[in-house]
DNA sequence: CCCAAGTAGTCAAGCTGCTTGACTAAATAG
DNA sequence: CTATTTAGTCAAGCAGCTTGACTACTTGGG
């Protein structure tokens, strides 16, 4: 039992990361090869009404010089553009473009499309299981590289 | 529906990083601050019949390379040594030495530290659906640096 | 038995994505 | 209206990985 417990980690990042691999897989085959998979979670943050830097940075678990850099490539590559604040002069508003709303459009295609059949496998009470089950033990809000 | 599909992927990063953080921590405190949990990884794979720096690689999904520089860090640190292959004069087997195994013991009690009152509020058959879930994602054996 | 091809491991160089440190401009507190 | 804090950027450095090239040993086919 204790054998369980202890390759548990193993099995959970073993687990995300083939999720993450597939779906980053899914985005570069419908023509956005030129992002990586911490793209996509950014995209997720600010497809709700934007974000400014410092929340970006927050969300990815980074430094704030590192979120700054990564708004910078991907305005050059057109998915974001930077916004002035409505409500503070200092910060900017990060907001997708429409290249942005696309990509991430098809994020969430190729997501469905990994997700689906092993979702229909495990059965809706046994999703929702799982769901709560991982709730648990995620930090709320914070992502993070792993390992 | 697919809005809680959608958010899998991060809660699963999220709950995996976590939970390695933790352990990551409980083995420090343990004494062994000059490891990250990389290395972990690698005494869990060492730990039955140590390996070659091939086989690590593949486990720990990096070059030979990578494992290697791995290797020699850890073997200048006093947690393994290289030892001829019995059956390969071109391989070197990978062991953990006392030190390695006192860091080994030390990982699986913070492992069961934190996962212990978590499994508990899970209970045993909640827990078994959990990895068995699991498992159907997971690409067995292979482990990577998520995104 | 021997040679050609394949495999284990290391050395060296380079690069990517992150960090720490220093700074400017704007907001806020007292 | 100054003193402190906060948002963001610029610059430099670095850890952990990669690709490329090489040596030592093994393996398979004639």
């Amino acid at each position: 039992m204790d054998r369980d417990l202890l390759d548990l980690p193993v099995l959970l990042l073993n687990a995300a990361g083939a999720l993450v691999d597939a779906i980053d897989a899914g985005v570069r085959a419908r023509g956005f090869a030129d992002l990586r998979p911490a793209h996509g979670f950014a995209f997720a943050r600010l497809s709700h009404d934007g974000a400014t830097v410092g929340q970006l940075a927050e969300h990815l678990g980074m430094t704030k010089q590192a979120a700054s850099q990564l708004v910078e490539e991907l305005v050059t590559k057109g998915y974001v553009e930077r916004r002035p604040h409505p409500a503070d002069a200092r910060a900017r508003l990060i907001v997708l473009t429409r290249q942005g709303w696309a990509c991430t459009r098809a994020a969430d295609e190729a997501a469905i499309e990994v997700l689906r059949p092993w979702a229909d496998a495990l059965g809706p009470q046994r999703l929702a299981a799982l769901r709560a089950d991982l709730s648990r033990i995620a930090t709320p809000g914070r992502l993070r590289r792993t390992w």
